[in-house]
DNA sequence: GTCTATACAGGGATAGAC
DNA sequence: GTCTATCCCTGTATAGAC
């Protein structure tokens, strides 16, 4: 779902702009970008961070990095979509997906508060007119949560921890809504107590009858 | 809390380019302007709402609007406090806080999705270094909105719908986020059913033993 | 007090040379 | 694949008209 643009070693015809990629160089330079990008955003933030300002943290012209990239926007969209593939990478590696939800919230936010407010950034573009690109990605990307969210639930539902009396979908939107507005909170205000908001979730989410811990 | 700078008819001295407005040319201007900033915006997203836009729907020079505001940042956190003061009133008036949760998040994304962009925009603006005054803006912001659900939630729990074994203001803190991160998937995503989610929420917060509706 | 005109540094996008 | 040069737009700043 995730990972529907990989294209290592393909050889059809592509996109205008969008280069073939398959030679080692460019491959490195264009993961070289993207690396650079998330370091100087996490340094300069959204508005200072110009594509000469990467250009110049790598050593190359701001007009080169248009040869892996066609807009800024793209650039920052593949950043993110780049960060999803690796925690996703992750997640299958160290096990299945996460049955405890505050934990899953520390890999949303991931330690990165830089990461997080370019995402904070890039979805408040996609609500805006015109930005269809950022809408179809955060669309998507808010469905697959949901979906993850409402598969961990229906765990936690077979072994007794959640509640069976609310509709799956719309306590995995309720889940996920959670873990963003908490991590808002968290991010401009550092004593906020982000898991414990988590956590106070789980709770409420336990069926009446069940123990406290 | 909220309206800390009232300075109607005051005469001391005040901080360089904040005009003084005790006229009422100048006070009328100010109002023009935070009113067609949220229309363009709604219009145009951030990047295009560019001061010259807005003073061309003003039918005034970009230069003019400097006059009321320092910074492009300084009048866009003058939009969303000027919303928060109105909103702010006309809570008071309709009657006081509401004890209802859902209709607290209607009135919070109010049904001005350019606006709730606006804020979003802001937000993530005030997470990056270097934003001291979209920082201190929302910090205050989410100060005060914990402490108004705190409140809502007090009140709820003397009613018998909300259970006391979890801390208010944790409870204050995913409330608020709950609604922040609702309305951020209903923005994307109108389909999203936000109102649901809140009321789940609700039904959540309710003591293990009480009535289903 | 209010506003226009103007200048400036910096931004993203782009064309064409190498 | 990368550069330089250029385009038009941006926020900010200042001088001076009225």
């Amino acid at each position: 779902m995730h990972a529907d643009q990989i294209d290592q070693g393909a050889t059809e015809p592509r996109s205008p702009h969008q280069p073939r990629r398959r030679y080692p160089k460019g491959e490195l330079r264009r993961q070289q970008i993207l690396d650079r990008t998330v370091e100087v955003f996490a340094e300069l933030g959204f508005e200072n961070t110009s594509l000469r300002a990467i250009g110049e943290a790598i050593g190359v012209s701001h007009a080169a990095l248009r040869r892996y990239f066609d807009t800024r926007e793209e650039l920052f969209l593949e950043v993110l979509r780049e960060k999803d593939r690796q925690a996703l990478a992750e997640a299958l590696e160290h096990e299945l997906l996460p049955v405890d939800l505050a934990s899953g919230l520390e890999a949303y936010a991931a330690g990165a508060p830089g990461l997080m407010a370019l995402r904070h950034s890039m979805v408040a573009r996609a609500m805006e007119p015109d930005n269809e690109l950022s809408r179809a990605f955060f669309t998507d990307r808010y469905r697959s949560l949901r979906g993850e969210a409402a598969h961990t639930l229906a765990l936690g539902r077979a072994a007794g921890t959640v509640r069976g009396d609310l509709p799956l979908e719309v306590l995995a939107s309720l889940v996920i809504a959670a873990m963003d507005g908490l991590s808002t909170q968290w991010l401009l205000e550092p004593e906020v107590p982000m898991l414990d908001g988590m956590h106070a979730l789980e709770q409420l989410l336990r069926p009446p009858g069940s123990a406290t811990s």
